[in-house]
DNA sequence: CGCGTTTGACCAGCGC
DNA sequence: GCGCTGGTCAAACGCG
């Protein structure tokens, strides 16, 4: 309560002693009368202004009453020195008709005057709307334009690359709509009373398909072989190689034909680091174990698993703990799912889609920006860039390292383990902010130290991972970039964006499109 | 009986 | 060419 009040008490100070800050004004509610008060105040003493600041705590009552003992005082002190409540006598029945009438005069003018300010200060409002719109459009138009720039850009990269026109053009739509803010009428075909989910999902494809713009490109620089990928499968199934292994007969068998030997495609994993006592993290989604291995170096096997949410699904991932610490579980995912996601893996594979297409975006120079003096800025401290090269690791792997404490930062290593070779002009020059700004679903709140050193449900841990990127000062201000665009996205029917449940309306993508496959979450 | 896990075998890439 | 390693397969097995 007395919170509350110091509260209230310093938004009068700060709006009546300067003057009256305008957006004050704008802040509506129950505030304003106090304001309104307060700028009465200030044509009094400050007698009357702590009068009426003691009187807070009845607004209705004291509002009409400070006004009038305003007034009074100020036009009768001078007559009646004594007065003080000379203003209070006015309202007594004795009081004669020239008098009340003179007296009933003055609030009105001041009435007048603050609405005359109201009215002033509204105008600003309206300004600063306006100024505001204009910088959201201009805003809209530079996306816009880079979003040209950036297809020009890929559209002559892959014909001098000379690929295939099947992958890349369903690669380029995926581009388009990524950058595409508006609604995706290609791929809402399939349901045309798509559900909050869906959208969900449908901007987690979007997000996974710029990760899987981005590896694509990355892995034919990496290859120097134009892909044989068939994305015939009305692009559905084209991260069936994503897991990287033309060694699997099965994926072979659905790559077609034409899968003749060559150089492994890998493309980018992420990987998430956290502790948990449970052998196995829940991410939402559906596996099954189909293999384990002792992998050198590390005492303790390596578990493969699969998902099983949809017959065919691609997505992999690879379990092992640490072999320092035990009870750090390193889950390592890769390829893009091609059903829709459960809320609670849709939320994370967003989440860690932004972050492994947040350094995606970085890989576009040399090898050279991946330094930390290159691609990162100083900004993020926690960003450990060591490029470690691995052999047995010919694409780029993001770790987003959750056990660190968070105190220091949630995100202590994020770092990418580069391709040997890696000198990635990615037509896709960065990451549509409005994608990566995606995982603001969850409240940015910072988890708390002990968290992450226990076993706790899912989506805290989705707030840790969440957190975390969004700690990222880049991050946030393409968080920013996101809720514009979502802000400025085609309202549905009833007029509103819908931004409560975390789906922005009017995103692009498709759960039947291949998500990116960035789940995670602790049991 | 169906489904998931376990586990040994197999295959391919890579380094020496 | 050989061995090592990572990744996958598939039969065996267990469980509900």
């Amino acid at each position: 309560m007395e919170n509350q009040d110091r509260r209230e008490f310093t938004f009068l100070g700060s709006g009546g002693g300067g003057g009256g800050n305008n957006n004050d004004f704008l802040r509506g509610g129950p505030h304003n009368k106090p304001m309104m008060i307060k700028e009465v105040d200030f044509f009094s003493n400050s007698t009357s202004e702590r009068s009426a600041r003691n009187n807070n705590k009845k607004p209705h009552d004291h509002d009409d009453e400070t006004a009038v003992k305003d007034i009074g005082s100020s036009t009768h002190q001078v007559s009646d020195p004594a007065g003080v409540n000379t203003g209070l006598n006015l309202h007594t029945p004795s009081s004669g008709m020239l008098k009340s009438a003179y007296d009933q005069e003055k609030p009105n003018i001041e009435l007048i005057k603050l609405r005359g300010e109201l009215d002033r200060l509204h105008d600003e409002n309206g300004k600063l709307r306006g100024m505001l719109d204009q910088i959201t459009k201009n805003y809209s138009e530079l996306q816009g334009q880079l979003l040209m720039a950036m297809q020009k850009q890929a559209q002559e990269y892959h014909q001098g690359q000379k690929v295939e026109p099947n992958g890349m053009s369903s690669q380029r739509i995926s581009a388009q709509q990524i950058m595409d803010t508006r609604p995706s009428t290609a791929l809402d075909v399939n349901d045309p009373s798509v559900s909050d989910d869906n959208k969900t999902q449908e901007l987690s494809v979007s997000l996974s398909n710029t990760m899987e713009v981005m590896s694509k490109e990355r892995d034919r620089h990496m290859i120097k072989v134009p892909r044989k990928q068939t994305c015939t499968e009305d692009g559905l199934d084209q991260s069936s190689q994503s897991w990287g292994s033309p060694k699997s007969p099965k994926l072979d068998e659905a790559k077609g034909e034409e899968q003749a030997p060559e150089v492994p495609f890998r493309k980018a994993r992420v990987s998430v680091r956290a502790r948990s006592d449970a052998p196995l993290i829940s991410d939402g989604c559906q596996w099954r174990k189909y293999g384990q291995k002792m992998a050198k170096g590390n005492p303790c096997p390596r578990a493969y698993y699969r998902c099983t949410m949809a017959v065919g699904c691609p997505v992999r991932k690879q379990v092992q703990r640490c072999a320092e610490d035990k009870t750090i579980l390193t889950t390592t995912y890769e390829g893009n799912h091609n059903h829709p996601l459960p809320p609670a893996a849709t939320a994370m594979a967003n989440t860690t889609s932004a972050a492994a297409a947040m350094l995606l975006s970085g890989s576009t120079t040399s090898k050279e920006a991946l330094t930390s003096s290159g691609f990162f800025p100083s900004s993020m401290p926690y960003v450990s860039t060591m490029a470690t090269l691995s052999a047995s690791a010919p694409f780029p792997t993001i770790t987003l390292d959750l056990t660190q404490s968070p105190s220091c930062n949630p995100m202590q290593l994020l770092h990418r383990i580069p391709s040997p070779s890696a000198t990635f002009p990615l037509p896709l020059h960065g990451v549509p902010p409005q994608l990566l700004g995606h995982p603001m679903y969850f409240p940015p709140k910072l988890p708390a130290p002990q968290v992450l050193g226990q076993r706790h449900s899912h989506t805290s841990m989705v707030e840790t991972v969440t957190a975390a990127i969004a700690s990222d000062p880049n991050f946030t201000t393409a968080l920013a970039a996101a809720i514009s665009t979502i802000m400025r996205a085609p309202r549905s029917n009833d007029g509103s964006t819908n931004p409560t449940n975390g789906v922005p309306a009017g995103l692009p993508g498709s759960p039947q499109l291949p998500q990116s496959c960035t789940t995670f979450s602790t049991n």
